[in-house]
DNA sequence: AGGAATTAGTTTCCGTGTAACATATATTAT
DNA sequence: ATAATATATGTTACACGGAAACTAATTCCT
């Protein structure tokens, strides 16, 4: 993929603006690389995410427990839930002690999916140029940038 | 902002998926903090680019060159423009020796927002935690890691 | 000159973040 | 205890942005 500078063409005032754009465009290249590899299972990487917790639940659970355990924060699950419906992946089921709250759980061809997919996860060889040492210290740097 | 580790509420399988997610959620952090800045004055980031460029270049040019000068790569310039017509921030003019081509220059209204915005940009204190050779290393690291 | 390939821009589709909203439950004051 | 208020939960509505399909104009090739 060759240097970051050359691929968007533009030059910077000093690392540090480097640094950020580098960021932004490597989030960028990681996002699309998971887009279009859960794309080929009509999934989008949060369905996905969805899917595993509800899997790892083992049995059905609240939205807002979804929620909470999300890697990157869904503002609306019901959207996604929709679709992950209307796929027939999870069910919707009321619970009448608290009438606010939905349980979801997955059903048998959300699991089936989830067998699928999990043999080729990118999340594992995205990132096998770096040795565990590099990545620690990337990530080390992302927490004092903020 | 603390540790990201904690942010998030998960655990890491190692530091190569904990540095992979770590980019993902700064990424997310220096755009929130860029949409809030620019929103204020009712702009996109992108908008705001598509603006700097138009003033860099002193004389209206190709959506074509725009999109090549822009620093995150815009699949659609027309809706953009769009937005800063609507605003009357930017001219669209026709070119008849190429009549694909719409050429674009930036309005009076268009340069004196710029210079409204220009005291405040984010840009260069989103990152001034990091020094320029920590800068240095953490672009390196995320050029490796592609 | 005529058809194929390329280029420029537009339109359309879809996923997602934000914010306003509706409903249900919990809390507080009297 | 009950009415008023606050909080929690999920849904709906709106706007933005990436990707891909599409249209029109130009260039290339023979």
């Amino acid at each position: 993929m060759g240097d970051f500078a050359k691929d968007i063409n533009s030059k910077f005032e000093n690392n540090r603006i480097k640094a950020m754009l580098n960021i932004l465009y490597t989030a960028n290249y990681i996002t699309s690389y998971q887009n279009d590899f859960f794309k080929t299972y009509g999934l989008s990487p949060q369905q996905y995410n969805i899917l595993r917790i509800l899997r790892g639940a083992k049995e059905p659970i609240k939205v807002q427990t979804i929620k909470e355990r999300m890697v990157e924060r869904a503002p609306n699950l019901t959207r996604l839930t929709d679709k992950l419906c209307d796929k027939k992946l999870i069910n919707r089921i009321a619970f009448p002690e608290d009438r606010r709250v939905v349980l979801i759980e997955i059903t048998k061809s959300g699991l089936a999916l989830l067998d699928k997919i999990k043999p080729n996860n990118p999340s594992h060889n995205l990132i096998d140029k770096l040795t565990e040492e590099e990545a620690g210290r990337l990530s080390d740097l992302l927490d004092k940038m903020r």
